[in-house]
DNA sequence: CCGAGCATGTAACACGTTACATGATTGC
DNA sequence: GCAATCATGTAACGTGTTACATGCTCGG
């Protein structure tokens, strides 16, 4: 029961920071909440068009220009701080690089460092990522408050990103010898 | 195009390890890879039955009793192994507690602390149970060389209690400040 | 005999991606 | 004018969970 409605979570939370078009809303999920969250057109839209019906959102035709612009109206920041409140249903985490290496006997030790390798690859290169963005949002920290939160969640990515390297290293190590 | 055919692969990946009945399939996933996988009985038994009908298992029934037991087939096996080595495609590792973190400026700094203590006890316990079943492998580990591929497992899992318990002190110290 | 757990399966629903179709705007 | 990008939407498909329906088996 009770539907997880995170598509309508991370639209909403994308509105409240400014009124935008829908292609816009999925340009800030990817840039912005890209290394968490990921969404597409196809849930994007047909979403917009509910929350608009239920008076959440309200389009702004943009003059002469062909697209529209959303902005929340109160109601829809109701409903976004509603949603925010609403307890976390921890997902089932399905990583298939673990399902593969429980597995591994039957792949052989090259094949598993192999996968430990690019796993590492790609967390170092994570790890850089967010580092940049980091910066900037450590600066923004003193003026904007809210950027505090931001930065929460930049950090998660890298105690992440670090500790898969870590373990990597430990595999890797545990595989060779 | 290509499916994950995930379900598929953990499925077989669980009969590899020896023949049972759905049900012990779904036992098996659950408690072994519970940590970073998961399965219900829908997927598993319309799994069971294109599998059959693929002749990658074959059921046997068991004299009898009401269930039945499957076992891999050679080409079952051989299924599997390409399945292991199919690369990788890394879901997008949609995050709730994350995403609820990031608009926290509309929550407020108490019940932003309020998630970030509950996420650290989560990992807190879950650093402690995969404690325990890392002792039990890698005392397997002497007589079966295969207990190695099963702890890097859980050796991931502790890295990231460990990573996820770093992080929320980490926050909790920032958002107090 | 009865309840707990074993066992199998289906139907309805929720969620999400991909591919497609269509057109406007803008910069070169 | 033409390509890239902005913009909106739909349809088909794949995947996954939940709830339901059904029956067996075994220990107390």
């Amino acid at each position: 029961m009770s539907r997880q409605q995170t598509t309508e979570l991370a639209v909403l939370g994308a509105l409240s920071v400014q009124p935008m078009s829908g292609y816009a809303v999925r340009a800030a999920i990817t840039e912005t909440l890209g290394h968490f969250w990921s969404e597409s057109f196809g849930q994007i839209y047909p979403t917009l068009a509910r929350l608009e019906s239920e008076a959440l959102i309200v389009r702004d035709a943009d003059g002469k220009t062909s697209g529209s612009t959303f902005r929340l109206t109160p109601s829809g920041r109701e409903r976004l701080v509603d949603l925010l409140r609403e307890p976390i249903t921890a997902a089932p985490p399905r990583n298939g690089t673990l399902l593969r290496l429980f597995f591994g006997g039957l792949l052989g030790v090259e094949e598993c460092r192999a996968i430990l390798t690019e796993a590492r690859s790609r967390a170092v290169a994570q790890l850089a990522a967010l580092d940049a963005i980091r910066h900037g949002l450590e600066a923004e920290t003193a003026a904007d408050p809210d950027a505090r939160y931001r930065l929460v969640t930049v950090l998660a990515g890298q105690h992440s990103a670090r500790a898969a390297i870590a373990w990597a290293d430990e595999s890797l190590a545990l595989l060779a010898g």
